[in-house]
DNA sequence: GTCTATAAATGGATAGAC
DNA sequence: GTCTATCCATTTATAGAC
């Protein structure tokens, strides 16, 4: 469990503002390579502000962290709430992909930031969450063989949807070929 | 082919010394996040010394992209040497898993670092070695439709070859489930 | 080719006023 | 919650000796 300030809900309106606008530039530039000064200057403000907000420059990768997480947690709790096993794999592989599609690059940086990667790492949450979507795409006869093809699939999605050379695909059509080919990947029928 | 300062054979031992440490550091903590100081430490000389060889920073991750790129390269000419369509399509798959694994991380790096995606993006090189890649990957029926298939398996190969959850699997072992998925994101046999 | 030393700019972070 | 002003460490990069 994460401390009181790492909770959604637990942000303020400034500080999700702030949080928004990091998502976007760690995802042009990188963690690393997106200083404060370009965060106050995206939400407007001064260093000083973003300070009064959060302690360290850690906070709020945390923050920016906690937040995408979020995002393909409530993908998860979709698939689990479905009755049939192969219903909702397909879902989860959707609701993957609509995120992927919707905010482009921002679930890749989440996969490739040096800084987020090292920080997930030891994230316990994230590892909850992981092993949640593992067990959903595992079902019957494939259990305990899905490590391989569902870090492939991930990487595949948000590394393909990111892609300089997809990047004139309109959603619909980047849609339908992403949909098609995770089936692929797990041979499912379509 | 290659600029001239761009070729592997034109960088002077003490360059490619340099160049080597920097890949390594680059694919750990990213470009934005590599200091001339971790690479110079890591070389075991002075930043100065360093600046002896590149003007700037830039210049070394110009020979650090340039270098990687060559290996790509170089798996293309291979495919490319090949009589049969299908034999050269499969020999190019394996070559690329083949790179990916002997270099965990790097080629990753490649597609996923900020500031070296915005270089190659406006490189003519790489777009010229991506093309011969999609020809060779492109036969016959499939023609113009390899985009899609092609970004998604670049990204799942070095995505899924430095994803934490395989980390433990030997090289062989990995190999053997990238080959196989690969084959089955190109419908192949196998 | 490598070193010491240093310049100039930028980074993360804090103090104190409003 | 935001501002101005400032501190200190680090960063890129250069000058000049060996």
């Amino acid at each position: 469990m994460l401390a009181d300030s790492a909770d959604r809900g637990a942000y303020s309106a400034a500080q999700a503002r702030t949080i928004a606008a990091a998502v976007e530039l760690f995802s042009q530039h990188g963690v690393s390579g997106t200083s404060l000064q370009m965060i106050a200057d995206a939400v407007g403000v001064t260093k000083a502000a973003i300070y009064f907000q959060f302690r360290t420059k850690f906070d709020i990768v945390l923050g920016v962290a906690t937040t995408e997480l979020a995002w393909l947690a409530a993908a998860v709790d979709e698939a689990e709430a479905e009755q049939c096993d192969v219903t909702a794999r397909e879902m989860l592989l959707s609701r993957m992909i609509d995120l992927t599609i919707e905010r482009r690059g921002m679930v890749g940086m989440l996969q490739t930031d040096p800084v987020i990667v090292e920080f997930l790492a030891d994230y316990e949450p994230f590892h909850r969450v992981m092993e949640r979507l593992f067990a959903v795409l595992e079902t019957g006869d494939s259990a305990g063989t899905m490590e391989v093809p569902a870090a492939m699939l991930m990487a595949a999605i948000s590394g393909a949807a990111a892609h300089p050379l997809v990047a004139n695909f309109d959603n619909a059509t980047l849609r339908s070929h992403l949909m098609h080919l995770a089936q692929r990947l797990f041979r499912l029928p379509g």
